[in-house]
DNA sequence: TTGTAAGCGTTATCAT
DNA sequence: ATGATAACGCTTACAA
């Protein structure tokens, strides 16, 4: 049982392929409703479904997008995926997902994966390398960025306002009367909420106490174990961590526990992404919240429409939602 | 700057086209080093890039599988899709993610599209309609699935003992003193864990009893933290309870926190699933761990090797993992 | 070892 | 309103 193609549906509707394409695409010239209605009930009687390879290869797009992403197992980036998925089905796109595992060989490998296969389009979030988004443009396939620390001056990015989102939590925290903030970052810098943080922090403590505030770990709940273990550890531990990811935050929420002491009691915890994850941790976390949805919906807009004169960057108002990790919830006091 | 294609290697390299398909291909007519050389050095010189949509339209496969699941941002799922990822990449295999949302018509919506974008094959985890497997089987395109309770005679399946696991994790929690274990369903029936429980339990207690320690809840963090608040809420509340995923159990023990109860000390609790994520809950979850890199690498392997009389149904080895909220760990007593 | 050319299933132009 | 047909870029049988 082969499967049936234009020519068989055409042949049993009595008509010719052409007229087969004005109804499955509706257009581009008119079909009268009788002859209609012969072809649909062909398509149906046969289980005509159009060979997509074949369309594609005339149309030279693919209606699919490419979403190159770091870790699909961490919320943040697995809740993005599903915002990206819907978006792009609603406007017929399929959506094609890779991984780069945080290794950049595996996102050079991913990315020319995706390349190979004629994605019309690829998102990405998590990368690390400057020469992805390079390529990506070399190739001649659009690209959206919603790493802000990749810098390609023709790819649009999407984000919030890190610097601003990091110092309100960082003085959210300072203003439940903690004199030091320490900070848990990334292996890869998530350059402007080093900055701001240090930018707060910097008149209230010395560059050493400064440095020994900074913790550096993988974006996973191992990485984040680690670094508040370390900080913990400190002679002079300190009472409040702002967190730049909730994975981490996951990780640093099990390693006070593991060491015996309990959040917010003894340390204060603000962290940065907003997953729905974190509001069911124990405690539930304080957090940034990054608005997905809309970036994902703004994502695929960019990625799929005609390119315009629209802005380069796109910057979208975050919110600093209060929960139990941080210490002024009521359910917390 | 319009993309090269094989017309142009072929005449930069002074070859005919057919070459070019040689070098490329590694056959099936070999090629005289010298001229493989020259024609290697104008597929550089032009940047080219085979298109994939005219391959897989000659070869009829698109070298594309598809992920059909329920809910991507739930960690059992996305840890699965990560794995898969993995091995379809080593594979040369693209992987296309479908996200049912747990809703019935997602699932018929998401099938169409993977379905019409022609993908070698589907892989369906966390499917509800049976039509959904049928529906593959007779489009032509192969499938596996990892729904035990989706009953398709024709269609490969793989997964673990579920009646054995459950049996196990009850067994487990009876073993450390409580009389009686209640149990947090799905919505979607996991049959033979629901009867694991029952054909545990229905010696011990009442039939009233045991329809009372049975709720039901989303598979999703707030379905387990309804259940759970449920259950902590009768008048005889349960000592233990058995959570039939991670998510939910995520969401159980926020419940039993915001009751002011605590884990295992109150309330001892074993969970499904054995994510990553549940190794880092307060306290972490004792679970029976699903081998998802395995299952993930035999599924790519039942979906891209030739059709054998293999086993239609493939079951590995599970493992109850012992954490903290079950009560017996070093850590909790 | 290399070249020629048919054909994969579409779309859309140009006739009718 | 409908039909005939030339691409789209690739693979491969067959010829040389």
């Amino acid at each position: 049982m082969t499967r049936a193609n234009r020519d068989d549906v055409a042949r049993l509707a009595g008509v010719s392929t052409a007229v087969v394409s004005y109804v499955i695409n509706n257009g581009p010239r008119p079909v009268a409703q009788a002859t209609r209605e012969r072809v649909l009930a062909a398509m149906d009687e046969l289980s005509y479904r159009p060979n997509a390879s074949a369309r594609a290869l005339k149309l030279a797009r693919t209606s699919v997008i490419g979403l190159l992403m770091s870790d699909i197992t961490n919320p943040f980036f697995s809740e993005f995926a599903m915002f990206l998925q819907g978006q792009a089905h609603a406007r017929g796109y399929g959506l094609m997902i890779a991984n780069t595992r945080q290794e950049n060989a595996e996102e050079t490998a991913e990315l020319q994966s995706m390349l190979a296969r004629g994605v019309d389009g690829i998102a990405v979030y998590g990368a690390r390398r400057p020469e992805t988004l390079s390529a990506i443009v070399r190739s001649g396939v659009r690209a959206v960025s919603m790493d802000w620390h990749l810098t390609a001056s023709d790819v649009p990015s999407i984000g919030i306002d890190d610097y601003g989102a990091t110092t309100q939590a960082v003085e959210h925290l300072l203003g439940h009367g903690h004199s030091e903030v320490a900070f848990i970052a990334g292996t890869d810098d998530l350059t402007l909420r080093v900055r701001a943080w240090s930018d707060t922090m910097r008149t209230r403590c010395t560059p050493e106490r400064l440095a020994q505030l900074r913790v550096t770990g993988d974006f996973t709940r191992e990485g984040g174990y680690d670094a508040a273990t370390t900080l913990l550890e400190l002679p002079d531990p300190p009472r409040a961590i702002f967190v730049s990811t909730d994975v981490q935050a996951f990780g640093a929420l099990a390693a006070v526990r593991d060491l015996g002491l309990s959040v917010p009691a003894d340390v204060a915890i603000v962290s940065f992404d907003g997953t729905n994850a974190s509001a069911f941790t124990s405690p539930p976390l304080t957090a940034i919240r990054i608005p997905q949805d809309r970036i994902a919906q703004l994502c695929i807009e960019k990625l799929t429409s005609v390119p315009s004169a629209e802005p380069m960057h796109s910057t979208f108002p975050h919110e600093l939602v209060i929960r139990e990790s941080c210490g002024c919830h009521p359910r917390s006091m």
